[in-house]
DNA sequence: GTCTAAAGTAAACGATGTAAACATCTGGTT
DNA sequence: AACCAGATGTTTACATCGTTTACTTTAGAC
């Protein structure tokens, strides 16, 4: 899609697609170091200088093509919640709150070189709420989880002031555990362990957010 | 400490130790970026060729500087884990391992770039185990960790079989947690915020990873 | 049709990583 | 005490990078 690209043409049509397009997959095949200003053009057939009609430098370039990879994060999750086929209310939320988790490391997991671009390569984690991260509902993949959250407490099973420290908490584990199975100890794992692995860390996440209440609040380790 | 910076004298003296120095102030004052080879030479007062002589190259060098920050972060573990004062095995047992996650998230809090130097900056999490970031008692954070959870089932509280999946439970929540809060949603939240916040994550994981067995293993979401 | 502004090119500059050839120091052997 | 070999720094050079400046082409509005 958006592979306009004339031949012979002095003006290119749609350049800056064309370049986030060329950058991406240079970024995917030889990582993100090889996502250089001249390479990236290069690849386009255009000259360096060519990106600055487009781009403020490189710095900007890189990030149009890391917000193009974590819009693949956003797809997956959209994709799993939409084959949620729960119909009551309560373990409906519970199950698209679920998918949020599933799509997310589904996504890690299917594709680590894409994930690790869009979320340590090129980009950081300042970045994981501009717009432009968004999947085909317009949401970007941390306005997924909030919106579950929501979902949650409006069923009645999540307190409302519970949604914001839970976001966090289901944040925290899930992204962690992509960084330890893409990038750390986990990265040599078989493939089908690092699956159930992260099944069960996202049920006993989920698991964890709902119990609230049920735990008490000052008792320490005596 | 290991400042050996003769004047005037072809020969450093120690310069390896120097260049990683060196690297390690100018990644703190100016962040990652700024780590180039030609700048830790040069701040180093040494050509840029003479580094060739320690390291193979620019990568390495950046790896061992990084090492150097992973460095403090085993010893935020370390010296929360002196402090522990209980003395009954099961509960001491148990706060060596909270003092782990407050170790780990205090560093990252309290020093931020330094922490983002080395997890993110100069060197990725494939490193996280590397002998040379070790502190003082020779164990690398990860390293720590385990001993902790290796103590728990030793005083009987853990099933020796949860020590590993404990292991990816708890690093992948407190790394997560600390991914937030110093780049993430949550960096610009004030510092008393955070840190309760931190201190619940890790209460909160540690609880989980206790509560093994009194969970069921095949409900679903119904 | 013309003409202006958008979108491309070409050439140049300073900075970077790295390699090769050269210079200097240091420590052990006689 | 003189010497020499290897370790350690320096100099010079080169290809590549990001970016700027001046120029060229082209598409579309009037």
């Amino acid at each position: 899609m958006a592979e306009a690209t004339p031949k012979g043409r002095y003006h290119h049509g749609n350049l800056r697609a064309a370049l986030v397009q060329a950058g991406y997959h240079l970024a995917v095949e030889q990582g993100p170091d090889a996502v250089t200003l001249r390479a990236v053009t290069r690849r386009a057939g255009v000259s360096p200088a060519a990106a600055y009609r487009h781009f403020a430098g490189l710095e900007e370039l890189r990030v149009a093509i890391g917000l193009w990879s974590i819009r693949g994060l956003a797809r997956s999750i959209e994709e799993h919640q939409s084959q949620v086929e729960v119909a009551d209310p309560a373990p409906r939320a519970r199950a698209m709150l679920e998918a949020v988790g599933d799509g997310y490391l589904a996504f890690a997991l299917d594709q680590p070189r894409v994930f690790r671009i869009g979320l340590y390569g090129l980009l950081g984690m300042e970045h994981a709420e501009l717009a432009e991260g968004a999947g085909d509902s317009g949401r970007t993949p941390f306005q997924l989880l909030t919106d579950a959250l929501v979902g949650l407490a409006a069923v009645g099973v999540l307190p409302a002031e519970r949604v914001e420290p839970a976001a966090i908490q289901c944040w925290s584990s899930v992204h962690g555990f992509a960084s330890l199975a893409t990038q750390g100890p986990l990265r040599g794992a078989p493939r089908e362990v690092r699956d159930v692995m992260a099944r069960r860390l996202v049920r006993d996440v989920v698991d964890g957010v709902l119990a609230v209440g049920s735990r008490s609040e000052g008792d320490e380790t005596s």
